[in-house]
DNA sequence: TGTACATCAGTGAACGCGCGTTCACTGATGTAC
DNA sequence: TGTACATCAGTGAACGCGCGTTCACTGATGTAC
């Protein structure tokens, strides 16, 4: 009933209320109840074809037309959701980040952060990240570069290669080790009937192969040669 | 205007066309028409919302009960149009292993085929690898294990455990490998406006990177010291 | 050879539904004079 | 201290739309007698 995870909107909301009318000057206590009504409805199974405006309303004991006092049309409520999720995603792999032991391991523990993430969320995984969005290139980038998520990320990627695991631009670098998280992350979400092995061993290990995978593919392409000496450095590192 | 790959099913289709009566006995190819057209519709941008029954009947030149006269309902002819893409997947994949140089470069060119089929195809792709599907368990597992695509890679795969690349069960292995080309896969197809580097080398890299990855780390959980025999191989084989 | 009839391929019109959005309105509350 | 008024939070009813699906029907064509 309540969102799988902490809203920065405020105000807990129950199944059928007729809502108290906000004391004056305070009207925008409606839109986090609107806001945070739409993120448990799109949690929901089949969220994203559940969350109308008139099921938002409904959750939060309105009339569908007050909705448009605080969001300019459905499009702008789905984008306020998209935020929400983008931070606590980030939020997620910042914690894991925290517990790591060196610059890789780090890069690991984010990583199945991600797709556990996905898998604790997956309808709100779906809207992020699996939806088509109507967004021209640069609205596209704004958006992109405004979430923390991916830069801190990038961030990481940095730490790596200036520690020597990864040779090359870690923007770059960073992109190939999105692919593989959000590949597993997305199987996850959109076949759950799939017969998948158990899990956790699954996101571990996939993980790591692209982490690996990185390393040693990114230092063939300067010194074919050195190659011994990077798989050495990268048992030390524990994987 | 006409589909991105051949189909199997026959007729050409054109924009608004009033169609003559199929002879008797030859009911059956309003059929094809109708998947051709469906095909059609779903390959166009924003394809899923544009393919209603409306639309695929106004293509084919016929009235929209005539559709049921040959699907149970519109969830029957989308099942159709999955076999049909499902198909042409498992074929670029094939034609593409078919170049290979050993078996560890045909997984490689299997998974670069896989990818481009979703940039070349992204609604088409969209729908068999990103929709929610209503199906039970038993459903879904007989679906995939119909589809010949995935048993196809699987194969491979065996066959590299087989030639000392991979260590582990060829499935388990297959999808680990298959979360990295779906994931790049997916976010070609659901990002297109993501300010991506060069593509083609962006799918080599992380398609090798996934190959390599899995090589090293499915060895590392055997024995930790055999590393560099394991890479000195990996580069033999001309990655 | 002619005709009644079954079959076949397809149609026209309507069904109810839920959707996003808009518009004119209501009624409580604070504030200026 | 009383009252007119502006503001604010929110409402009720309707809009047009496109959708999947159903039902009774049409008209051409082959076939049995």
């Amino acid at each position: 009933m309540t969102s799988p995870y902490p809203l920065s909107a405020s105000s807990p909301v129950s199944e059928t209320t007729t809502r108290r009318r906000a004391p004056r000057g305070q009207g925008g206590e409606l839109r986090g109840e609107v806001l945070a009504a739409a993120m448990t409805l799109l949690a929901e199974p089949d969220g994203e074809d559940a969350m109308s405006l008139r099921a938002v309303a409904q959750r939060v004991g309105v009339s569908v037309p007050s909705i448009y006092l605080h969001f300019a049309d459905k499009q702008a409520l789905l984008d306020a959701v998209c935020e929400e999720v983008f931070a606590a995603l980030d939020a997620a792999m910042q914690a894991a980040a925290a517990g790591a032991s060196n610059v890789f391991d780090g890069l690991r523990l984010q990583g199945i952060a991600y797709v556990e993430f996905a898998r604790a969320n997956p309808e709100h995984y779906r809207i992020v990240m699996l939806r088509k969005h109507a967004y021209t290139a640069e609205q596209y980038a704004d958006l992109v570069m405004a979430s923390c998520a991916f830069q801190h990320f990038v961030d990481s990627v940095r730490d790596c290669v200036d520690a020597g695991v990864f040779v090359g631009e870690p923007d770059q670098l960073a992109l190939r080790l999105w692919a593989a998280a959000h590949g597993l992350a997305s199987l996850l979400v959109v076949k759950p009937y799939f017969p998948w092995p158990p899990l956790d061993q699954l996101i571990d290990d996939t993980i790591s192969m692209a982490g690996m995978g990185l390393a040693a593919a990114s230092r063939l392409s300067e010194c074919a040669d050195d190659l011994p000496a990077l798989i050495a450095r990268l048992d030390r590192l524990s994987l």
